[in-house]
DNA sequence: ACATTAAGTGATT
DNA sequence: AATCACTTAATGT
């Protein structure tokens, strides 16, 4: 009974009832102890968990042994890696590792389904999570691509330099942008930038490269 | 002096 | 990175 009111302190508010009692029966509670390793890749996934206290990371390791933190798991937040595996392959992906003290509500695959079919909070909950990961995914994109145009404008200053047989180059900033399929304020920041590290300087129309 | 256009900035998504 | 909204600076008439 004290199981009960621990799902509802912490997941209360996002689940119905129905939903938590359902939890409540079928799962069970464990207590981890920091630096755990729940699940291992390639393990055979029979429960998926969800974090009810603490913090845990989800790691893939590659050949080398090198392990990249694909995202940290919080209070009330289940791994989304896991819940994909339900669908298709029974092993796990990644490696679940408990990163503080804390517990796991582990959950039965295997009914899984029927959460999906039966209860909408499970679907809004579900959905809440792929979708946190996915703006995850992306804000990495962004910074992926941020950090590829001023390599760009770069490439793009020196190839005209070359073209025009001048280090001072008569062009605005719109330009530039038109170019490169960027906006123009990207193009200013970018190229103010530039001028900080001292690799070029700016007027207006005119930018002149110093190297 | 006034209008126009280029460039710079902060905040937000 | 993109977009918006706004400011500031440079130029042309």
């Amino acid at each position: 009974m004290e199981k009960q009111h621990k799902l509802e302190k912490v997941l209360g508010d996002i689940f119905s009832e129905k939903l938590l009692e359902n939890l409540v029966e079928h799962g069970r509670i464990v207590q981890i102890e920091e630096n755990t390793q729940v699940i291992s890749r390639g393990d055979e996934i029979k429960e998926i968990p969800i974090v009810l206290s603490g913090t845990a990371k989800v790691v893939r390791t590659d050949n080398k042994g090198e392990e990249h933190i694909l995202f940290y798991l919080n209070e009330k937040e289940a791994c989304t890696a896991t819940f994909s595996i339900c669908a298709s392959t029974k092993t796990s992906e990644i490696d679940f590792i408990m990163e503080t003290d804390g517990e796991l509500l582990l959950y039965p695959v295997k009914l899984m389904d029927n959460l999906t079919k039966e209860f909408p909070s499970w679907r809004y909950y579900v959905c809440r999570n792929y979708n946190k990961r996915m703006k995850e995914f992306l804000d990495t994109m962004d910074s992926v691509v941020f950090m590829k145009m001023d390599q760009r404008i770069l490439k793009y200053l020196t190839k005209a330099s070359k073209a025009l047989n001048t280090k001072l180059i008569t062009i605005t900033h719109q330009e530039i942008a038109n170019d490169l399929s960027t906006s123009r304020v990207v193009v200013s920041r970018l190229l103010k930038q530039l001028e900080h590290e001292g690799k070029i300087k700016l007027y207006r129309n005119r930018i002149e490269l110093l190297f």
